[in-house]
DNA sequence: GTCTATATCAAGATAGAC
DNA sequence: GTCTATCTTGATATAGAC
């Protein structure tokens, strides 16, 4: 149960750290690996004695992202109530929290070559449990998800928008067409 | 109901369409001033002459797309049957027949000064016919759509996974929920 | 309305010394 | 593991001649 920046060296654990920061604060654009190591005090060059590229770096956040989503899932799901509703409460509040990971993250195709084995997985298999098996509800939802997430970053909604509201309207339906299977219930264990 | 292309000046006009092609072609990164010159035979700094600049070549771009999908969705409406169906069908044909415009159309905050007036409301409009009135129902439809939209076109569902049944799932139940006036009809007039 | 020449800036990455 | 020096490429945009 080691996190993925837990098993990097010191040195290397330090610079994601600080890509990270860059990241939030200066924008995907803004992570060049000059940036990068002024963050650090360092020269350009000596990061690659660390990474071998600057998309191997952004492969390493974005896949500690899918983690923290995971982790962070499986806490809304532990919660009594309405599942889906605390698990997009969860996913809303991540986006607005970490917004520049969250669209490296969700913005382009993915190089699934650089991510870390099965973090993806383990960040998408909580919406499963959430639709009560239901795959094609769980790809819906998570559409809906990121479509109001998305755009309530980019500021794409129509000026004084009630984004609680809409988000609500859309869990309200999705919830009415889960099985029954998909009502609050304790965990019993790993799924 | 001249079109925003065509009040364009025919040279104007001719950069319009050289970008757009190139834009579907090598992407949004590869729609640069040198690139879209030498398209045209000519050299970038001749391209200042008729647009003030990059990003403005991109707002028509933008406010084109805009004009194309209000029309496509007026089509659907007009068509009998499911209106929500209709239209979601649309919306998706339109961002696979023009998937890098679809992009730049929708990846990142729009600058509305750059914009034509109008072209983005148009486009947001027909949705609220959809769900009868229903500004927040039609907010979450339009976030389902984008999702379903965008995570196809990035590739981020996984492998194999029935996409006709996922849009499917989540226009029924958005259908379910909207007002019972949001059911088939004839219109009768401009909205 | 097109050109050449140029300013300005920045990117990712490598070679090789220390 | 860090450095300096450099390669290679590319971007938007302006000045001014024709």
């Amino acid at each position: 149960m080691a996190s993925i920046s837990d098993r990097l060296s010191p040195r290397a654990r330090q610079i994601v750290a600080a890509a990270r920061t860059l990241l939030e604060e200066r924008g995907r654009a803004g992570l060049s690996m000059r940036n990068l190591a002024a963050e650090l005090g360092m020269r350009a060059p000596s990061l690659y004695k660390h990474f071998s590229s600057k998309e191997a770096i952004e492969a390493i956040l974005i896949s500690i992202g899918f983690e923290e989503q995971a982790a962070l899932f499986e806490a809304a799901l532990e919660r009594a109530g309405a599942p889906l509703a605390a698990m997009a409460a969860a996913y809303r509040d991540y986006a607005r929290a970490n917004p520049e990971l969250y669209r490296l993250m969700y913005d382009s195709p993915l190089n699934r070559a650089l991510l870390e084995p099965g973090s993806e997985e383990a960040a998408a298999a909580p919406s499963l449990r959430v639709t009560g098996g239901d795959q094609h509800l769980a790809r819906a939802a998570w559409a809906f998800a990121h479509g109001m997430t998305i755009f309530e970053l980019n500021d794409r909604f129509s000026e004084g928008a009630d984004l609680d509201a809409a988000w609500r309207r859309g869990l309200d339906a999705l919830q009415a067409a889960a099985p029954p299977a998909a009502a609050p219930r304790r965990r019993r264990g790993a799924p």
